[in-house]
DNA sequence: GCATGTGAATAGATTCACAGCG
DNA sequence: CGCTGTGAATCTATTCACATGC
């Protein structure tokens, strides 16, 4: 298999989890890795490892696993880590400013080099070292420090608004924290992450369990 | 169809966004929505959005659309959102306050019943109105409080370990923060949220759009 | 007539199972 | 002989298309 079929999605997700544990892996000094390990740490199949793997190209050995550094180098290649990604983070509310201090970013290559808010008690201050700035300026910022993800940490009511002025400022990659459904041009590539969808999720397989106890499934005691 | 088949795991992701969209219905004082319009506030396909709703049982109206309250309140049924739920987040530091404070998390009846942490310069002081206590008081705190749910936001290298206290102190439903791979027993539900993966996942799709400028899709210009 | 509800068709992802190679 | 690489089989999810019923 060579460089351009593209990889499906649910591999390219998994990717960064093989990648994290390669890491790990290396630091221990570990040269060799079998895909049957590579499952168990990434908590998952060996055939499907193998599979994903096989669409970077054909790098184990058989006989006896993937050579560490070289599947990490492939592995950053294919997501696009040998190089350096710089990302603008809109809205300085609590959640914005726990991304900007948070490490573990730059686990690859990861910089924030932009903070935005509209608030003029946020703008002009300093949060994680770096300036906030007003909005109006993300645009300018975009070409200058070549920003090229935008993450929104708005409220809900402001992020298609938010979402909007980033793909006028040349921004294609967006990770949106904001609880609301958020559109954009084909050419722009959008990803969710929703707390609170995530705690529904957990109480719906929550309720399975302790629902159980009445015999038609009702509701258990509330609190 | 009736109550115990259960729900696809992708139809139970997206119910709490259909539910979402038909509380800001509810606000704008509509009475009834269709398929149609629903799937294009959630950014999905019609028929999606009929077969997902399909599973709960046959609320809507043919000729008409469907109620809004009425789905409401079957949606919140199913996830398990006519009680409320408990959650206790360990790990104090700034995600761990920022969820803390995060308002839109009692969108639904959750709320943050304990705040936990081992560091002592932590362990005593109060955020967003909760005290931090000991993470040793988490078992005692899960029966007291009736905490089902667990938030980790400790570094990786010490997620396992809190979800491994988490377990034992009879936790059965979990949200990870931490860039680790965390293994838990089969009747423990377990979910993930991973900052710096969904950002390796969108430098995969915004290498492809950059990086086809070079022949053979090699790296371009790092910075 | 119009929008739901749903079998049937399609597409996508996972797992199996084994041939192929070091 | 052991572990990769991959077609084939299976399972899950999405989309189509239309019969059904208000």
């Amino acid at each position: 298999m060579e460089d351009l079929p593209h990889i499906p999605e649910a591999t390219v997700a998994r990717l960064p989890i093989y990648l994290r544990i390669l890491l790990e892996t290396a630091d221990h000094e570990i040269g060799t890795i079998s895909s049957e390990r590579l499952a168990v740490q990434a908590g998952a199949n060996a055939a499907q490892v193998r599979k994903d793997l096989s669409y970077l190209g054909s790098y184990g050995t058989r006989g006896v696993g993937y050579d560490v550094e070289l599947l990490i180098f492939q592995i950053s290649r294919e997501l696009g880590l040998t190089q350096d990604w710089s990302a603008a983070i809109v809205g300085v509310g609590h959640l914005g400013q726990a991304l900007a201090n948070y490490r573990g970013f730059g686990e690859r290559g990861f910089r924030f080099a932009g903070l935005y808010d509209v608030d003029p008690r946020k703008v002009g201050e300093t949060v994680a070292g770096i300036e906030v700035r007003h909005l109006d300026s993300l645009a300018e910022d975009v070409v200058a420090r070549r920003i090229a993800i935008g993450v929104i940490t708005v409220p809900a009511s402001h992020a298609q608004e938010v979402a909007d002025r980033m793909v006028a400022a040349g921004i294609t990659a967006i990770l949106n924290f904001a609880p609301a459904v958020v559109t954009v041009p084909d050419d722009v590539t959008i990803r969710k992450v929703d707390l609170s969808i995530e705690l529904q999720i957990l109480a719906y397989y929550q309720q399975r369990k302790t629902g159980m106890t009445g015999l038609l499934g009702h509701r258990a005691a509330a609190l």
